[in-house]
RNA sequence: GGGAGCAUAGCUCAGCUGGUUUAGAGCAUCUGCCUUACAAGCAGAGGGUCCGCGGUUCGAACCCGUGUGCUCCCA
């Protein structure tokens, strides 16, 4: 069979992908064997395949593949969430193609279109997750509305309001007056604003002033004056250090309010004297809630003013604005106005300026929940890895607030609160079972009067079910699903979400499993561009996935993303380390038609003498795999794909390969060969987790066979031979030291040379010694143990090596090098000794240490021995 | 304002329990090679104030303190 001159990723990719699907080896039922779980995070069911899914899912993938190769029963568990912001602003967007508002349609007939959507365009991204290799389960496919999930997200909510942990209570949203909805803080677009800065001056309360004294504030929104309920300074401020506890009149309706300190006050920024005004803006807000201070609403839902405000009413905010500077003028108000730019947001909808408005909304209390779930990644009941974020997390825990659940939006979950007209209200199931609620508590409400909450519950309130209603732990407790693969085992996924998703999965997981979600959380990386800069739409530095796997292949995608990502640091994604990946892959191929080469030259009977190249390889793949192994463990899968990538590169293709190739024409050992093959084999079951296409076909292109790599069961690595594992380093040290020499002085490649070796280990170098002289090109070895005069002399170790050439040598430029390393040499001896005269250095230094610097030491003296013999040699 | 993290070669990063570290890898750079698997390759090489300062220790890239710079999260 001819190999083609590169590997081509494409056509093996869909071909196994499409093997593995028919053989249905990613399908996963309870048995008796170990189980290994991980529920995929649910990405965004409008979502499409970028950066940051395709490193989180090959994580996943590489921790679901070795499972089985392990012989657990591994389960991955695909599907999406219905993220209820992103679904519906793609919705609108559709229906305002086809000239539909949402408002003109009900809540059903929106609905019917929102899942109409979501049927053609939802889950698009987990197709492409096949494309990537992933070995999901896909009987599994679960959605975050599905009927039963969908049921189950109800009841939590209704368990917790029973149990008194859900509760409704104020907040400042993002108002969009023009859509009269809330938007959340993704929706705003913040733009830098022409604005103007009034300067405004209010009057101080004083019974016994003489002139009227003026305190000044500058702001933006001269139209909420009308709701101040304070004028804060900073307590350090001298200048207004005389007007502490007073009192002063708002300009035009002259209601008194306090002056109040607080350090959140710039000094240096505007007069430094803020009025504040909790119910239109966020940090006001928060100003008032700390200092107590009155509420006063001011605007309608439209954005124009109210009877609060006592003047302006029914006009809109921005007319107001033009309409209150006159008046402030003719008050004596108005200080001075300057030119002001600053971030104002708008809305992604409408685009009209968000309005910050104070607005009930559902909650839940996280005090009992985020105890437990605390506790847990204190105590390593739950390990994150890396373990930085344990830090993070605690902090967060211990500072924990109220989450606030409710979204105004239709697509979700919607919320099970049942209103009466009198403002009452039941939470329960549906509007019968609301109904019998009110006539339980005695109301005579009517059946009709009776209208459910509008909102829907923030997508996280149904995500943080996930590692148990996927398995329908919830709906159907203790089924025998949820019994065999819960808790699950990892967690893949971003620290960005540490708080939104991760804490919540672990509290629901408590409360309603009584038992953790997941033994390790893995966090990933975010995903850079070169620059450093977050992948995102708007800056249009994402790029293609499904374009960057067909031009490299989904195996150089894999490797060229995990290569760069250490576990918790951020990656910078450069696309040169696919190139990386790419090139791997045609290493692989290469290395798969050399030994192909061979198979039709075997010698006819195996050569049963002992061969250093196959033993050394043998012992320095089990070496690795033990490495592996480890790394793989402790989560470090960067490393572990590094040890595999410089084990089949330089040991097995630049070392291994080399040492065993028969000369020109030469036959090959059936042996050598045989021994070959598995080698190969081991090492692309040790690469199978994280390049699966390429090594299941290097595999099945070895050798004719039924099995398949992607299921076969992986040995344990057994202990190596370390007096072997050192003979190898010795031999690949002298080789390369041997070829530095020989390119130190001009030897071409094809230029031979005779190599002389002084050393006590004849024994040892009989046995490489064919390898040696084929790896420096010398046309004989010889032992010696005399210095060989005119020669290049090489030490390594304890042992010397003579060069002898046809060639002239260039005396003055070894001389210099051997001088150069002579003083390297005198240093570190020095350093050595001043090391070992340190008495306390002896006493104190484990006993390994110390005979480790003896050791040093020794061969420090040695090899200085043999520069100045080589010196002498040179004349 | 509160919290977390990072700073090591030109770039991106390893360096785990302080001692095989006079600090490694990949990429980039330089030199020599189209050597019969591979030029998407082969054989080599050069390149470092381990951010500054102070401390602990026989010994610090690593531990502690402090300063500087950067990043992220929460508000």
């Amino acid at each position: 069979m001819e190999l083609s001159k590169n590997y081509i990723p494409n056509e093996t990719e869909a071909r196994w992908y499409a093997h593995w699907l028919e053989k249905g080896y990613f399908n996963s039922k309870p048995d008796g064997r170990e189980p290994y779980t991980v529920v995929i995070p649910p990405p965004n069911v409008t979502g499409v395949l970028h950066m940051g899914h395709c490193l989180n899912n090959t994580i996943q993938d590489i921790l679901i593949r070795r499972a089985r190769m392990q012989g657990k029963n591994a389960c991955w568990v695909p599907g999406t969430d219905h993220a209820s912001i992103a679904t519906e602003a793609k919705v609108v967007q559709m229906l305002r193609e086809k000239g539909i508002t949402k408002s003109s349609l009900s809540r059903d007939e929106f609905l019917k279109y929102a899942w109409e959507w979501k049927d053609k365009y939802g889950g698009i991204i987990l197709q492409q997750l096949k494309k990537l290799g992933c070995s999901l389960d896909w009987n599994r496919v679960s959605f975050t509305m599905d009927e039963e999930y969908y049921r189950s997200v109800i009841r939590v909510f209704i368990d917790l309001h029973r149990k008194g942990w859900i509760y409704r209570g104020k907040r400042m949203i993002n108002w969009d007056v023009k859509a009269k909805t809330a938007l959340s803080d993704e929706e705003v677009i913040r733009k830098e604003t022409r604005q103007q800065l009034y300067h405004l001056r209010y009057q101080v309360v004083d019974s016994h002033a003489t002139t009227p004294e003026y305190v000044t504030i500058a702001t933006v929104r001269p139209e909420t004056i009308m709701g101040d309920t304070a004028v804060c300074v900073h307590p350090k401020d001298e200048r207004y250090k005389h007007l502490h506890g007073k009192r002063v009149l708002v300009p035009l309706i002259n209601r008194s309010i306090p002056v109040i300190t607080d350090e959140y006050v710039a000094m240096d920024f505007g007069t430094g004297a803020l009025k504040v005004t909790p119910a239109h803006d966020m940090n006001d807000y928060q100003l008032g809630e700390k200092h107590r201070l009155e509420v006063v609403d001011i605007f309608h839902e439209d954005g124009t003013l109210n009877e609060s405000a006592q003047i302006l009413v029914g006009q809109d905010r921005f007319e107001a604005r033009k309409n209150i500077i006159p008046m402030l003028e003719q008050g004596g108000y108005l200080v001075k106005t300057e030119e002001y730019t600053s971030e104002v947001g708008y809305s992604e909808r409408t685009d009209v300026v968000v309005e910050p408005r104070l607005s009930l909304q559902w909650w839940v209390s996280m005090q009992k929940l985020s105890e437990p779930a605390l506790n847990a990644v204190m105590e390593d009941s739950i390990r994150f890895f890396p373990p930085k974020f344990r830090n993070l997390y605690r902090n967060w825990m211990e500072n924990i607030r109220d989450w606030c659940i409710s979204r105004q939006l239709t697509w979700g979950h919607r919320i099970p609160a049942f209103y009466a007209p009198d403002g009452s209200f039941v939470v329960a199931e549906n509007i019968d079972e609301a109904f019998t609620k009110f006539q339980q508590q005695g109301s005579g409400v009517r059946m009709d009067e009776i209208w459910q909450d509008n909102d829907v519950l923030d997508t996280w309130f149904s995500s943080w079910l996930w590692p148990f209603e996927v398995f329908r732990g919830y709906s159907h407790p203790g089924n025998k699903e949820v019994a065999y693969y819960y808790p699950t085992n990892t967690l893949v996924t971003a620290p960005e979400i540490i708080f939104f998703w991760v804490a919540r999965m672990i509290m629901a997981g408590y409360e309603y499993m009584g038992e953790k979600p997941f033994r390790n959380v893995y966090f990933t990386g975010i995903v850079r561009d070169k620059l450093g800069r977050k992948m995102s739409k708007s800056l249009g530095n994402s790029p293609d996935l499904l374009g960057l796997i067909d031009q490299y292949g989904a195996d150089a995608v894999r490797f060229g993303i995990m290569i760069a990502s250490p576990a918790g640091n951020d990656i910078l994604f450069d696309e040169s380390s696919l190139e990386q990946g790419r090139n791997f892959n045609n290493k692989l191929w290469n290395a798969l038609k050399l030994v192909k080469m061979w198979e039709g030259r075997q010698s006819a009977t195996a050569d049963t003498t002992p061969d250093f190249a196959t033993d050394w390889f043998a012992n320095r793949l089990q070496q690795a795999k033990a490495e592996v192994e480890e790394m793989l463990e402790q989560f470090r899968l960067n490393e572990a794909l590094k040890t595999i990538y410089s084990l089949v590169w330089d040991d097995f293709c630049s070392w291994y390969l080399e040492w065993i190739k028969p000369g020109f024409e030469q036959p090959m050992d059936t042996g050598v060969y045989r021994k070959t093959i598995g080698y190969f084999e081991e090492l692309m079951q040790l690469l199978h987790p994280f390049m699966p296409f390429i090594s299941e076909e290097i595999y099945h292109l070895l050798n004719d066979r039924n099995d398949d790599l992607c299921v076969k069961l992986t040995a344990a690595p057994t202990p190596p031979s370390p007096h072997l594992l050192e003979a190898g380093e010795l031999l690949k040290q002298v080789i390369s030291a041997l070829r530095d020499a020989r390119n130190r002085n001009q030897l071409k490649p094809k230029d031979t040379i005779q190599l002389h070796v002084q050393t006590a280990n004849t024994t040892g170098f009989a046995a490489i010694e064919h390898i040696l002289a084929k790896q420096v090109n010398a046309s004989s070895v010889a032992f010696t143990e005399q210095t060989i005069a005119d020669s290049i002399v090489v030490a390594v170790e304890k042992d010397k090596f003579f060069i002898v050439s046809e060639k002239e040598l260039d005396t003055g430029n070894l001389k210099a090098e051997l001088l150069k390393d002579l003083e390297y040499q005198q240093q570190f001896l020095e350093s050595v000794k001043k090391k070992l005269s340190n008495e306390r250095f002896v006493q104190n230094a484990k006993p390994e240490v110390v005979d480790l610097e003896r050791k040093k030491q020794a061969d420090a003296e040695a090899r200085i021995k043999t520069i100045q013999e080589s010196l002498q040699n040179l004349g």
